[in-house]
DNA sequence: TCCTTGTATCGATGATTGTCGATGCCATGA
DNA sequence: TCATGGCATCGACAATCATCGATACAAGGA
């Protein structure tokens, strides 16, 4: 679930040069941008991205996650499992092994709605 | 406080054309993005900053955020000064009223640490 | 000086969350 | 068939959080 709720910026490609947000974000918007929002925001949750990003082929197994990041192996699942739902990253079950890739592209969705409803820049313009 | 936690991206500035992220995060790091992305992380607060971002100067005060909201006053307050120590609103009391801006490059700052250690383009790319 | 008004703080409460140990499930190999 | 090992789920617990009403504070005006 969760998957299409941050659609990879369909509205707004108007105009380029205005200074201030498109406009105020609605209700609906907040809460599912929080929402994916909320799975970042844990610093457990963003080494674990990191570590699959930094990782051999961008994908790593809930095995090699665990002693990098000194949790115990429920709390990474759990961790992994939020991940998913906010549609960060996909698992695939190969064997007896789960592999984690990250999403391509959900997580600058996340920065395109940011600096299209806050009315800031990608970068440092 | 937390204000020099989130520098513009002041580290990996070496390679160009790594496939993936730079290098898995560090712990401390993870803790000062997530602090920032958890201030983020809410409805209430999104639509705050918005409010504020779409407001005519690009700024607001707590009276002009309540109704919109739909938050008592002391809840918005409450929020405002989290989004404050997260150094992504600047307050400014004038006479009675307090008014908030968006601190530029807030924003676009957790986005550029996001990429940085995620391996992801700020755009589609 | 007193009253009004816009904000911030306090205390409380219900909900959410991060973490763990115990346990269950499933695929592989003996 | 049974044992092993990787992973997910469950139940519990402590901590954090979002929200509110009540109240305190500060600035301007009468």
């Amino acid at each position: 679930m969760a998957l299409d709720l941050l659609p990879v910026v369909d509205s707004a490609p108007a105009t380029c040069c205005t200074p201030r947000a498109e406009a105020a974000i609605t209700a609906e918007d907040a809460v599912a941008l929080a929402r994916t929002l909320k799975a970042l925001a844990d610093p457990a949750r963003l080494r674990l991205l990191s570590l699959i990003a930094a990782h051999e082929g961008g994908e790593a197994c809930v095995c090699d996650l665990v002693g990098p990041i000194g949790l115990s192996q429920p709390t990474v699942s759990h961790h992994m499992k939020q991940l998913a739902e906010a549609g960060l990253v996909t698992r695939e079950k190969r064997g007896v092994w789960a592999y984690f890739t990250i999403v391509p592209g959900a997580v600058s969705a996340v920065s395109d709605h940011l600096a299209l409803h806050l009315g800031v820049a990608t970068a440092g313009t």
